[in-house]
DNA sequence: CCGATTTTTTGAACGACGTTCAATAAGCAC
DNA sequence: GTGCTTATTGAACGTCGTTCAAAAAATCGG
C-alpha cells in the first residue's frame, strides 16, 4: 500500500486532455447553474474538480477561456432543442410557434447558465469569436430554414430571422431578471407566441 | 498657510449627503462609459472622486448599490430622451416608430452604460427593488400612451407593451454584444422599425 | 462660547481572488 | 536506463471588496 497516494506533482494518468476540458467545462457549467456567475471562480472551479487551479489553465485557460466554453456547450444545448422542436411536415407558422415555445422553454429550464451567455461580455477590441459565430448560425439557420416557405426572398427573410431572433432574446432575458414579471402577469411563452403571430401577419 | 492642508480624517464640508451621492453616481458612470462594468472598481471609483473607499461605504453603499444608482440614472436619462422624441398630435404609428428610433439613439450613444442596466444580476433570493420597477413603468407608460389609440383594450394592450418593450430590448442588447451583426448588415434601427411596423399591423 | 454628541473621513488590516513562477514527478521515445 | 515532454503542484504576487477602529470636523444643547 501507501503507493498510490499523491506527492504533489506530475501527471495522474485520470484524463487525457479532451477530457479534463470537459471535465472542467461541466463543472463550471454546474457552478453557473447554482449560484449564477459570481459562483464561478478559478478556485472554487479547481477545488471542485479536485485539480490545483493550475491545471485548468494549462489544459484550457484563464475564467474567461472557461465561460466561452460553456456558452459554446450552451449554445448546442439551444441548438439540439429547437431541432427536436420542429417537424418537417408540419405548417410553417406551426413550425416557427414551436421553435419560440422551445427557446423559452430552455431558458426557463436553464436561466443561469442561459444568462451566461449575454452577461458575459467580451472586450470591446477583442475580434468576434469564429466558433461563437459559426454556432450562433447553426441555431438562426433553423429559424432561417422554418421560414423559408413564408418569406421567399433572402434578404427579406434575414432581416426577418434576426428580428425575430432578437425579440425572442429580449423576451428571455426580462424574463429571467424578473423584468418581464414587472410589466405584465402573462408568461413569457404567451408574449412570444404573440410576437411570432402578429410578426409573420 | 498650512492651514488647509488635510491630516486624514473629518469632514471636509465640500459636499452635503445627496451630492456626494450624485458625485460618486456620476463618477462611476464615467468609469462604465469609457471601460464597461470590468471598469468599475471601488478603489478606482475612490480614487477618481478623490476619496478614500471608507466615505463611499458610508454614503452610498457596497459596489452593488453603486451600480444600482447608475442604473436608476440611467432609466431616467432613457425617459427624457423617449419623451422627446412624440409628438402628441402625430399619428399613433408615427409615435411608435420614433419610440424605437429614439430608443435605439439612446443605447447606441452610450452603450456601455446601458449594458450595465442588463448586465449586472441582483441576486435571485432577493425582492425586486421598487424604485426600480417604478422607473421602468414611467418609461414603459410612454409606450403605453402612444398605443393607446390604436389598442383601446387594456389587456391586450399591456401584452403589447411588454413585447414590444422586450422585442427593442433584445434588438439593442444583441446590437451592443456585436451578436446582431453577425447575423444580418441591417442597423439595428431599420429591424426595430420592421419590428414595430409588422407587429402593429 | 463651551462641552458632548453625531457625522464624516481615513489608514490599516483581512480574507479572497485571478494569475504567474519555478520546481517536481510522471509518461514516453529511443 | 537516459533525455525530453507534459502534467501537476505549492507558493507567491498584486489586486480587490469590505470592515474596523481611530480621529477630526460639524452640530447641537446649555
Amino acid at each position: 500500500m501507501a503507493k498510490t497516494v499523491r506527492r504533489g506533482t506530475g501527471p495522474r494518468g485520470d484524463h487525457n486532455r479532451e477530457e479534463f476540458q470537459s471535465l472542467v467545462t461541466k463543472a463550471a457549467e454546474g457552478l453557473v447553474r447554482q449560484e449564477g456567475l459570481r459562483g464561478l471562480g478559478m478556485r472554487r472551479l479547481a477545488a471542485v474538480i479536485g485539480y490545483a487551479p493550475n491545471s485548468i489553465y494549462n489544459a484550457v485557460g484563464d475564467l474567461d477561456t472557461v465561460v466561452m466554453r460553456v456558452n459554446a456547450r450552451t449554445l448546442e444545448r439551444l441548438h439540439d432543442a429547437l431541432v427536436t422542436a420542429i417537424s418537417p411536415d408540419a405548417p410553417p407558422r406551426d413550425n416557427a410557434v414551436a421553435l419560440a415555445d422551445a427557446y423559452l422553454a430552455f431558458v426557463q429550464a436553464d436561466p443561469q447558465v442561459w444568462s451566461l451567455v449575454f452577461e458575459h461580455s467580451l472586450a470591446p477590441d477583442s475580434a468576434f469569436p469564429d466558433w461563437y459565430a459559426q454556432a450562433l448560425a447553426r441555431t438562426t439557420d433553423l429559424v432561417d430554414r422554418v421560414l423559408q416557405p413564408m418569406i421567399p426572398e433572402e434578404d427579406e427573410r434575414r432581416q426577418a430571422v434576426a428580428t425575430l431572433w432578437a425579440g425572442l432574446h429580449g423576451l428571455a432575458s426580462l424574463s429571467t431578471s424578473r423584468k418581464l414579471a414587472v410589466l405584465t402577469p402573462e408568461p413569457p411563452r404567451d408574449l412570444a407566441r404573440l410576437l411570432v403571430r402578429r410578426f409573420l401577419g
